[in-house]
DNA sequence: AGCACGCCGACT
DNA sequence: GTCGGCGTGCTC
């Protein structure tokens, strides 16, 4: 009887793959584990097993699995359903899933490596130019990625050339695997036990009487070791001594000294003892107790404090409580919040019990962070982490907070599988029958909607820390202040009026640009020409602090254009007003004050970030003008005023959430306002005042909002009355997509009927070269979503089949909100 | 997704 | 006449 496994393959493919296996790795083999696989003529991948079991394939003959990468399973059976409902609730494949999943250092890919033949010497006529030069190259290096077979011909398909030389037999070809993942080695020494006695050790003296420097630094490890009686760091020695790692080499060599090496974690916290956690005011009190008996019926639950209102206190005291019946805890933020502000907040309360797991960790300390939480080890009881922290290994989850849930970038867009984290939680905490808070001070339409359906908990804290004051809000009207001349610039008289007060009080400033949709363009005067990206159907923006033009959707950069390409022009204009020009202006209407901006381009660098935060905090700045970014769970002490420059480019945002974003956006920079014994000041300048949602943000009315709104959604079809999912087809022929797209529509509409809307080009038609269709099915609630679904794959199977179609790529977008 | 196989234009 | 372009099909 012959033993299979089927596996993940790490790649879009709807299939599992079947291997055979011996008896004894049968035996050995467990759901989760890794095992390196052929692939393909090849290649070797990472596949992960999915079950073990004894029915032969039989329609093809299974491969062997080269190797066993792990011991016990890396991936536990939790997480194997897990992923499972991902693949299916978002419409992609477990590949996929296992993509985003797995620390990027777990997938092990092969890499082809070329080496000398076994034919010692060619004769070199027989070589054709390319060939020659890899020949030649492998006379000096003994072997040759692919990679540095491309730079030495300067192209890119070298494949031929090689099979050229493996048939003249002048290469060998392999593959290599490589562990991406290497433990961290720190190097101790110890004396040798030889001179442990006291009167070796006194011999040893003698001898090194005339080595001082290897004396000194015996005489050192001896008395850091005396001290500490810890393991001694040779970094340590070095800097303890003062001596050169040469002279520790030397005593190493000598035999006085032995080197060891122990295994370290990358990630380490080295904070202070931690502290007790606060008392929480008589609100945030019965926001506790409401809390913990929502769960006793729901296993979610909404938390909507206004912003200010303490709820991270709230949830510490929840996370005490789960930490002390064993269960770990997932604490998920938009990757934007994920600040020191936030995580050392955390740490002093829980110290080494907190991880951290967000994008800009290097693939090493996420691995070291998975390895915790799969262990269950002590210092990762608190998992702080941005959306793709779902995917770690938990055993005994207890609680997931979902902090300010209402953030979109908790959707994965991108590349699949376009999961929501916070939805996605919810099933994970299921799973675990753990528990799920979802907090935020503006929450989204869906969980609001929820909660009022009863299907979540409801809870509320409506009162700032300390009884702090909502900010005071005011309305300007741009269009009736330019009419009577009263602006300077983008500056109505008003708002200056308050900088200059809040300035001239010592107080600091905010001012929030959105960029989005509308960014500064290049147009000439004369013939209103504007330069637009190569690649995408877009308008150029320009950036004024390297004089250049970019693209947002691809990348595209130019130099600035001196005339125009169209008419020759000289006269061009700056249209629109992004960070930068508020940035001028402010620095002309305040010369005297400190200004900084806060944006993707100032914020680019490793701790660009935190050191404007840490600017302001320090209050080295006083007047700070950015973007969306400034919205994310900023505590700051001494601002107190916010403006918003323009409210109208984000109303009309073609979006059917532009409403409930805003909303959610302008209450989010107002709440940066006035966080301590002073009232803060929001202004709101607008060309259109009487707005609905300017009048519910002007007087933080979130229940008239949600009520308008929803009825939109009602009306309108839209979610969260209905469920949607957005397909997009991509091509770079124009004609292609088009007729693919009419196509696809047409047989959904022969299931959906009118719920199929489009296909419509987006607003950029053309991104990188490739034409953009949508086509957008909406499910009303009656309808199973996954006989939707099913209906919708079956479509996408004979779109697939239609010959002409096959090069369009098809992206399915569930939720696509 | 890669990668190999197979059929048509621009160079010696 | 070849070299190399990328359309099509398969991966246990």
């Amino acid at each position: 009887m012959v033993d299979f496994i089927d596996v993940i393959i790490p790649i879009p493919l709807k299939k599992l793959f079947t291997y055979t296996v011996t008896p004894a790795e049968a035996e050995f083999l467990k759901p989760g584990m890794r095992v390196a696989v052929p692939f393909g003529k090849s290649k070797i991948y990472t596949g992960l097993v999915f079950s073990v079991h004894k029915n032969e394939p039989a329609a093809y003959e299974a491969k062997d699995i080269q190797q066993i990468l792990d011991d016990t399973p890396i991936v536990n059976a939790q997480q194997l359903k897990f992923w499972q409902w991902i693949a299916s609730y978002y419409m992609c494949t477990l590949g996929d899933v296992m993509r985003a999943a797995l620390p990027n250092a777990f997938i092990l890919e092969s890499e082809t490596v070329v080496t000398k033949g076994k034919v010692a010497i060619i004769d070199d006529s027989v070589l054709k130019d390319d060939e020659f030069l890899v020949y030649e190259a492998l006379q000096h290096q003994s072997t040759l990625k692919i990679q540095d077979i491309s730079n030495i011909l300067g192209k890119k398909n070298v494949l031929h050339v090689i099979k050229g030389l493996i048939e003249k037999e002048a290469v060998l070809v392999e593959e290599e695997v490589y562990e991406k993942y290497k433990p961290k080695l720190v190097r101790y020494v110890k004396l040798q036990t030889s001179y442990t006695s006291e009167k070796a050790f006194h011999e040893l003296m003698e001898e090194l009487s005339r080595a001082p420097k290897q004396r000194d630094v015996v005489l050192t490890l001896f008395s850091i070791s005396a001290k500490t009686k810890k393991p001694v760091k040779v970094t340590d020695l070095v800097t303890e001594s003062g001596a050169s790692s040469s002279v520790v080499k030397a005593l190493i060599d000598k035999g006085v000294l032995e080197e060891y090496h122990i295994q370290t974690d990358r990630v380490e916290y080295s904070g202070e003892d931690t502290e007790a956690s606060k008392h929480l005011n008589e609100h945030q009190e019965t926001a506790l107790t409401e809390i913990n008996s929502s769960f006793q019926s729901h296993a979610v639950t909404l938390l909507h404090g206004v912003t200010s209102s303490g709820k991270t206190e709230v949830y510490v005291k929840l996370i005490e409580a789960v930490l002390q019946q064993g269960r770990q805890v997932l604490y998920l933020l938009p990757e934007i919040a994920l600040t020191t502000q936030l995580i050392t907040r955390l740490q002093n309360y829980f110290g080494e019990q907190v991880a951290v797991f967000h994008s800009k960790y290097s693939a090493h300390e996420r691995v070291e962070v998975w390895n915790q939480v799969l262990t269950n080890s002590a210092k990762a009881q608190i998992v702080l982490g941005a959306r793709s922290s779902i995917f770690l290994p938990f055993n005994h989850l207890g609680l997931i907070v979902v902090d300010e849930e209402h953030e979109q970038s908790f959707k994965q867009f991108d590349p699949a599988p376009r999961y929501h984290a916070r939805d996605a939680a919810v099933v994970l905490a299921h799973l675990h029958q753990a528990k799920t808070l979802l907090g935020s001070a503006t929450p989204s339409l869906e969980s609001y909607y929820n909660a009022r359906q009863n299907k979540y908990g409801f809870v509320e804290l409506l009162y700032r820390y300390n009884n702090v004051l909502m900010p005071d809000i005011e309305l300007v009207d741009i269009k009736d202040k330019q009419k009577k001349k009263r602006m300077k610039g983008h500056f109505s008289d008003r708002l200056i009026e308050e900088m200059t007060e809040t300035l001239a009080e010592g107080h600091q400033i905010i001012l929030f640009q959105n960029r989005r949709g509308f960014s500064p363009i290049v147009e000439c005067k004369t013939c209103g020409h504007a330069p637009e990206c190569p690649n995408c159907d877009v308008s150029l923006t320009y950036h004024q602090y390297r004089n250049q033009l970019r693209c947002h959707y691809c990348g595209y950069q130019a130099a600035m254009i001196q005339d125009c390409l169209a008419c020759g022009g000289q006269d061009l204009d700056s249209k629109g007003f992004g960070t930068e020009q508020i940035e001028e202006e402010v620095k002309i209407l305040f010369p005297d004050y400190k200004v900084a901006r806060m944006d993707l381009d100032t914020t680019r660098g490793k701790y660009g970030y935190e050191k404007i935060i840490t600017a302001l905090e320090q209050q080295e700045i006083d007047i700070l003008v950015g973007t969306q970014m400034l919205t994310k769970g900023l505590d700051f002490r001494n601002v107190k005023l916010v403006g918003i420059m323009n409210a109208d480019n984000m109303l009309n945002f073609p979006d059917f959430r532009a409403h409930e974003r805003s909303f959610q956006l302008m209450l989010q920079v107002a709440g940066r306002a006035g966080r301590t014994a002073e009232r803060g000041k929001v202004l709101i300048q607008t060309y259109n005042p009487h707005h609905n949602i300017l009048q519910q943000v002007s007087t933080n009315n979130y229940i008239d909002m949600f009520k308008e709104q929803m009825n939109d959604r009602y009306n309108f079809k839209y979610p969260p009355i209905y469920k949607q999912i957005k397909i997009t087809l991509k091509h770079k022929d124009f004609n292609r997509v088009e007729t693919a797209s009419i196509w696809f529509a047409k047989s959904l509409r022969q299931v959906f009927g009118d719920y199929v809307l489009g296909p419509e080009a987006p607003p950029v038609a053309r991104i990188r070269n490739q034409f953009h269709k949508n086509i957008l099915v909406k499910i009303p609630k009656k309808h199973s979503l996954a006989k939707t679904k099913e209906a919708i794959i079956k479509i996408n199977n004979s779109f697939e089949s239609v010959k002409d179609f096959r090069s369009v790529r098809v992206i399915l977008n569930v939720d696509n909100f």
